[in-house]
DNA sequence: TTGTAGGCGTTATCAA
DNA sequence: TTGATAACGCCTACAA
């Protein structure tokens, strides 16, 4: 079926380790070998077989990457952009996975098949989401080739790459605080994930740094979706008629506010000031354009992979695990017309 | 470094092939020893080597896909999860790579990557751009595995899954003209773009059909962003102040189009109503919430991953190739207040 | 029911 | 500079 390093060999009338060597370009070979090599490989089409490589070399050149919610908003694709890029520029393949839910569980068949198939490291792209990080426990890891986490809680001993959520959120209330709001209301995204924690820790920190307001009234939880952005700030209007500005934590929930604010007739900023976090592409053509947090997503992907490279050449001069780091990157604030 | 099958045999005092039968459920082998090599792979914590078995088996149990645009507009990260759902529901595992330019040319690389890791079949998802197509000719695929397109135009001889753009643009016009619309301008996306040109011919199809005017001067072309879809509008307006509605190409453009009407105090629908395509998550809380056309994506990857499937076991049993087909998913209009 | 021998396609070792 | 031989970990064929 597949033409073989044989095949090659018998063509060039050389041996297979000699062709095997042309085509990895190793040590010195004669020019003129080489060339009956090379002419013998082109005639025939070759092409090695990497799983047969892999099988001797003991390395897949191949890295894992687990992620979830392609499809639900905008941010898991835009470190996934990055992982792929960086993975494909270091001259690995790239084996992917999705969970079915975020808080899935029950992750051992995932990383069984990563296993199985003997990849040389593995990027977890999943949001921390109550006890989902459970299993990651020095013995399990043991058994496992790296791995790089993004967008987890960082922990020592594990490499950790994310956002600063809280730094984000600071900034944007900070904003709403210059631009004289006094009662800033907060929708949350689902208190079991980490990252929405952290944004409502921002959001309480500022305040109460500003000796502002911060009680539970000017707190309710949405589900990332517009829907409950929309059934969120309707709560809020009700249990705190007084709020003059509202931080959301995702787009998403923020383009729900603004409809509403739209259908009940209310004037955005001139009554309530919105604001954001993600700065997904269609941000700046909101109505009015929405003020939010920009996260350098790609980029957290790249600097994901770049580090799973970098445990990957520590493990295999012996190294017993370089020694493991923790990434924050500090997200920027977008200032649009919602807020000012 | 890892257990091995020698391993297991050793200390389950068998041979390797016992163990393997154990491992593939094979054949018939006494309870007693079956139940003292499973204890023996749970002690040592083997895992098989699905490389070396590939080598073998002469399949890897796994199939490749290519995509683009993850980051820029909903659509490809819908298709991929239904495409990665659909793959890890029929047991394979995904390689996955992502082409920098959608209207790449230089796919061999790309290629050459898939067939060196001897994956069963292709998935290639993405959007037909200019000639980025040219590539599959008959030689070409006599050397790779199967090879399912997405969202490409059909063509003899190849198995196709794609989106009846034009019937969705004809039943979002339709609507427009049952609304009592007559001058209906339309903001396209690139016309390099197969999608795009039948998504413009089935605006022009229906406006004709119904004795409409479909003049060039109803026509500006956009690149499914926002922000083309506001300078869209705009030059629509200059050229046609007459209009009394649009269809975009994309939700992005149709958010940029209300953009513009906002700005302008323009009323919607009174004034202008305004249609989209692929009813992005958010369209519903756009203001006002923007009418669409609905894409089953999900499906669309589904789809494709079956169909490839079915070429591989047919391919696998001699046949040479079953007969490649094409599917065609019809698009559902959501109606919503943009436009009612 | 179980084991032995051989090979899948590649690379490393070590000698020529 | 080249080549024979022995792995890598697994599975199939054929025996026992």
């Amino acid at each position: 079926m597949h033409v073989t390093l044989q095949d090659v060999a018998k063509l060039a009338g050389v041996s297979t380790k000699t062709v095997s060597r042309v085509v990895n370009n190793q040590s010195e070979i004669s020019q003129a070998t080489r060339r009956r090599v090379q002419a013998a490989i082109e005639q025939l089409g070759y092409r090695p077989n990497i799983l047969a490589r892999s099988l001797v070399n003991k390395r897949s050149d191949t890295l894992a990457v687990v992620a979830w919610g392609l499809e639900f908003y905008g941010g898991p694709p835009r470190v996934l952009v990055g992982i792929e890029q960086q993975i494909f520029e270091l001259g690995y393949s790239m084996l992917f996975s999705l969970l079915p839910r975020p808080d899935d569980t029950n992750i051992n068949p995932v990383l069984d098949a990563f296993v199985d198939r003997r990849v040389d490291g593995i990027v977890w792209a999943l949001p921390e989401i109550g006890d989902n990080h459970k299993w990651v426990k020095p013995e399990r890891l043991k058994s496992l080739p790296p791995i790089v986490f993004v967008s987890m809680e960082p922990r020592p001993g594990l490499s950790v790459v994310a956002i600063d959520n809280r730094a984000g959120a600071a900034q944007a209330v900070r904003h709403l605080i210059d631009q004289g709001r006094r009662k800033i209301g907060v929708i949350t995204g689902p208190t079991t994930w980490w990252e929405s924690r952290e944004r409502y820790e921002g959001w309480k920190d500022t305040l109460q740094c500003a000796g502002l307001d911060a009680s539970p009234s000017l707190v309710v939880e949405g589900d990332w979706s517009a829907a409950s952005g929309a059934q969120g700030i309707r709560q809020l209007l009700e249990q705190r008629p007084d709020i003059d500005s509202v931080f959301a934590g995702n787009d998403q929930m923020a383009l729900g506010a603004l409809g509403v604010m739209h259908s009940l007739g209310r004037n955005i900023p001139g009554d309530i000031a919105i604001v954001g976090f993600d700065d997904v592409p269609e941000a700046g053509f909101y109505w009015p354009p929405l003020t939010t947090v920009y996260q350098q997503l790609t980029e957290i992907g790249r600097i994901a992979v770049q580090m799973l490279h970098k445990l990957i050449k520590a493990r295999r001069q012996g190294q017993d695990d370089a020694e493991p780091s923790t990434i924050l990157l500090t997200p920027q604030l977008v200032v649009r017309a919602s807020s000012a």
